[in-house]
DNA sequence: CGCTTTTTCTAAATCGTTTTCTCGCATCCG
DNA sequence: CGGATGCGAGAAAACGATTTAGAAAAAGCG
């Protein structure tokens, strides 16, 4: 690898000056276009590739955007949800020439603050996909003037896109109202907005409805946390007035509930009904299939993608604090029921 | 973000020569102890941050790590098998100091090939996850002298991290002939190294234990492809002698066919048993849970982290070719229940 | 005190680009 | 024919760090 050929040596070859080289394979004006033909036809003989370090070093910009996720439970990757946005981000990026860069996440040593290690490796701009909003480190990192776009959290001042907690969740209430049930326990994630804003539905929702919402009803999983999710529907299913239809945070829960209900003969949805949300590929392949919110992932990276480098290379013309809300869609799935009276 | 302060900044602060300071900063032997500390304090102070694309284009290496993650599907990120093991290889690389960017694999027009991406880029070392080995882009970065780990292939000249295909799978076979079933029908996913060395190892499993392996239970489908497993699924059921277990290429579609034959009611295990493969979280949330092979994924991530990073920094201590074999284990699960005679 | 040796620092070259400034030369026009 | 215009090319100065060679200062030593 050592041994690349630079502008230098193109330079040599054709018997030009190397900014006359550079100029030639930047196309610019000041090259008369039968010189610009052969220094590119020998740049390309010669395998010539540019110098990332030494163009990035030169211009103000690196092309390279970093990400930021993480989050407690360190599933990172590994996280469906997550990754189905990053997935379609990586694409739109890459169709404009970025690349993606993970920050270090990790608490190694040495390791650099969020806001050290962006104007250590010069990223154009960052996406925060999944973070602990309240960390001072990520605080920092937003007060500063680096081009940022959060997924689902709103913040003055950055672009954020979001799904639409607040009117998806309404919408699989209606979907379970309209199918009959009233008595709807709730299980959220830990407190975030994302969860107030489902959370609010819920309440909103019970309450423009006049349906009760006992304590017994209401219950805390962290995401994706199975086995809390499993003993809490043991305790829902033994409650005396039991609900209807449970509502989990999120699909793995969801199935995981399932999964439990099975093993103790309880039958969905004839017993008792229940929904996820996300709309990952376990929904899909449960039986009963489950009733969830299929939030459109790849909706949500294309706009960050798209926006992040709008506000890259067209600084100040997209407004502050923008907020994109990107609409889920009712999964009917199989997991609710009809309650007939 | 522009108003970054450089070795000349603090050189001025402190009223010595750029180069000292850089000495300084990396704590070189000709800088008297004093000034060292002088000089630390005020680029403390003044919140210096060094160039992370100054130092590259100066020095010989990156500390960026190249990882190609492609495959056929566009599954990519979502695939979580490969999520687990780029999750556990990112923290290794990260506690390292690596930092760790995706290869362009799309294919938009101005794209770099592979090889050409690297040298633009200058990458340490590349990590090739999940890729068509035949495709005639790899086959080119693979021969250039880039340190490189495969995932799951084997290449003389290259490290190789693979999972125990061979012998994991002949425990998972032998559990379930342990369990008395003779009658083993068998999905295998599209032809590579990973399918091969599964099969094989169903092939010699079958033949040494004198098993009939008629056609109609040897199938192909796709990887994750459950569209194309439920058909399959319900072609192997129709059999006229239909086999008492149906092991899958991997969990999803085998939770998918699981899925299947509770809609026919078709009972597992009583009725019939079935497998997966990988042990990914679906697994363990369906009822039954599934009775499959976890892959070590940590182990993997790890071992191809520090494989590469040594490969880089120690060049040449490193036997060439060298192949690492990761053991996965039999998660019993329950999909595979006891032969009756 | 002179000489060598060691310590501590600086100047300058370098990595590979990009860009600005200048200059030579051809062209055009009055 | 002389001055304005324009084109094409090169020289040189960046970008921010590292490193080498060498100079100045300090220390050791007979």
């Amino acid at each position: 690898m050592g041994e690349s050929v630079s502008l230098k040596d193109i330079a040599k070859a054709c018997n030009v000056s190397v900014s006359t080289v550079s100029k030639a394979m930047n196309d610019r004006a000041d090259v008369s276009s039968a010189k610009k033909e052969e220094i590119r036809r020998v740049a390309r003989e010669m395998n010539y590739v540019p110098n990332y370090m030494a163009s990035a070093l030169k211009n103000q910009y690196t092309r390279n955007i970093g990400v930021i996720l993480a989050e407690e439970a360190g599933q990172g990757l590994t996280h469906e949800h997550f990754a189905k946005i990053l997935n379609s981000f990586k694409d739109t990026v890459e169709e404009r020439g970025y690349v993606i860069t993970f920050l270090n996440t990790s608490n190694s040593p040495g390791r650099f603050s969020y806001r050290k290690q962006c104007q250590y490796m010069k990223y154009d701009g960052v996406l925060v996909v999944c973070a602990d909003y309240h960390q001072q480190e990520l605080e920092e990192l937003l007060s500063s003037n680096i081009p940022v776009v959060v997924i689902d959290h709103t913040l003055k001042k950055h672009v954020n896109i979001a799904s639409n907690q607040y009117g998806d969740m309404r919408r699989l209430l209606q979907f379970v109202f309209d199918r009959g049930h009233r008595k709807i326990a709730y299980i959220h994630g830990k407190n975030s907005e994302v969860t107030r804003g489902r959370l609010s539905a819920y309440l909103d929702f019970m309450h423009e409805h006049h349906l009760p919402v006992p304590k017994e009803y209401v219950y805390t999983c962290p995401y994706r946390d199975v086995e809390r999710a499993n003993a809490l529907t043991k305790a829902v299913l033994a409650l005396p007035d039991r609900p209807t239809c449970i509502l989990y945070p999120d699909d793995l829960t969801a199935a995981s509930g399932l999964g439990v209900m099975q093993e103790m003969k309880v039958r969905v949805p004839e017993d008792i009904s229940l929904a996820g949300y996300d709309g990952i590929r376990i929904a899909g392949i449960v039986r009963p299939r489950l009733t969830t919110i299929r939030q459109d992932t790849v909706s949500i990276g294309i706009q960050a993608g798209n926006k992040l480098i709008n506000r890259i290379e067209f600084p100040g013309i997209e407004t502050d604090g923008e907020t994109v809300i990107v609409d889920g869609m009712v999964e009917p799935g199989e997991s609710v029921g009809v309650v007939r009276k």
